[in-house]
DNA sequence: TAAGGCGTGTGACAAAAATCACACAATACC
DNA sequence: GGTATTGTGTGATTTTTGTCACACGCCTTA
């Protein structure tokens, strides 16, 4: 489909330098997921490391009982830090990634890496600075599991949704419960009490984050 | 004190050839930090990179209220990841990291990165992976947070405690709970449960863990 | 418009964990 | 040896969260 236009790129990546957007764009592999399709499962093997273009994907923990637990989402201009680990024998590190839609990737081999390192700064710099942000990230969430209510956390969670979606969110209450790993009557009973508070509308299918 | 040798580091991180190992240890600052001394604090800027020599560091997160979290340990041949996404603005990445004894730190400053970057791969694979043992590390401490109850988090805290410091654990109840943010009370309790279960000897400021 | 599915509201109850209030044993220190 | 400090044990109670049971309203579709 489209081929890869380094301007594109650059646009997508802005820490991107020239040479770095064309390398990619000659050498790098595009490819398109479709909606609800799996980039990403439990214990694999990987060749590749994945920039979005467009589109969105989920992170998502999975517990040995098959409960999921939200992480965060990757948009366009976002790589996936957990690719870029990868090369190595990623054991059963039970990360999933689904695409929410329709979701563009570039894909570079794994083989281009060395070269990538050492050649182009701006890419490693954009290397570093993925896996910092997503490493706050995971921080933050262990900030919440660890030290916050449920209260708290849903609210955490409404906001952070809401960063990504804007301020309607088309949820229910059963998804939001699997996302911070609660019960959706829980959920419910937090929302109504939010909804007093004034922070939120709670419509059907639909919360609207007042904030 | 003592300088460094270029054959001891590789001893330590058998990742890196030589060529790096002499540079490093050309350009490298060694610094003894005295037990309890602290190596990061919230919300610190960055000038080096660190890697452990000798001694041991604790790593944990801060909660709002002055609550602690355990996350992990820091030994020789490690290298402290967060020190190494520092450059950037390390915001309110409220972690703390504290010596637990006397410890020996190499301190690469942050204007060598790009060189060492460029021109040894061995750096970078080595950057890599530390990221990606973290990385790891991190995810698993979401699961246990967000997946398992107390006993089960306890259990696994003991293993972790016993891979670094072997079976005889010098622990009272308070500091358990302290670290997996839980009260001693109930830490008592459920050693109490593992006691009768077989996994565990408790003793005044002593756990021997038998698994 | 009747039927069924889905999303939500709610009360009652159960389970997990935190908190409170002590008792008491081991150790440290005079 | 006596006293204080520190670490631990344990019951009672509260808070938080999860679970169960069921009602009901909305929306689809036949």
């Amino acid at each position: 489909m489209s081929s890869l236009d380094p301007k594109e790129l650059i646009n997508h990546f802005p820490l991107f330098d020239v040479s770095l957007a064309s390398f990619i764009s000659e050498q790098g592999e595009t490819k398109t997921f479709t909606q609800g399709e799996v980039l990403m499962r439990p214990g694999q093997f990987f060749k590749y490391a994945m920039l979005i273009i467009r589109g969105r994907v989920k992170l998502y923990r999975e517990g040995d009982e098959g409960e999921e637990f939200f992480m965060y989402y990757l948009e366009p201009g976002n790589a996936c830090a957990l690719s870029m680990m990868c090369m190595a024998r990623s054991q059963s590190s039970t990360i999933m990634a689904v695409a929410l839609e329709e979701t563009e990737v570039v894909m570079i081999p794994i083989q281009h890496m060395d070269n990538l390192m050492k050649n182009y700064p701006s890419w490693y710099h954009f290397v570093i600075e993925t896996y910092r942000t997503r490493f706050e990230e995971v921080l933050n969430v262990i900030d919440q599991i660890a030290f916050k209510n449920m209260d708290q956390r849903l609210e955490w969670y409404l906001k952070k949704q809401s960063d990504v979606f804007g301020s309607n969110l088309a949820l229910t209450h059963q998804q939001i419960a699997n996302d911070i790993n609660s019960s959706r009557e829980v959920v419910s009973r937090l929302l109504k009490k939010l909804e007093i508070n004034g922070t939120v509308v709670v419509e059907r299918n639909n919360i609207r984050w007042i904030g």
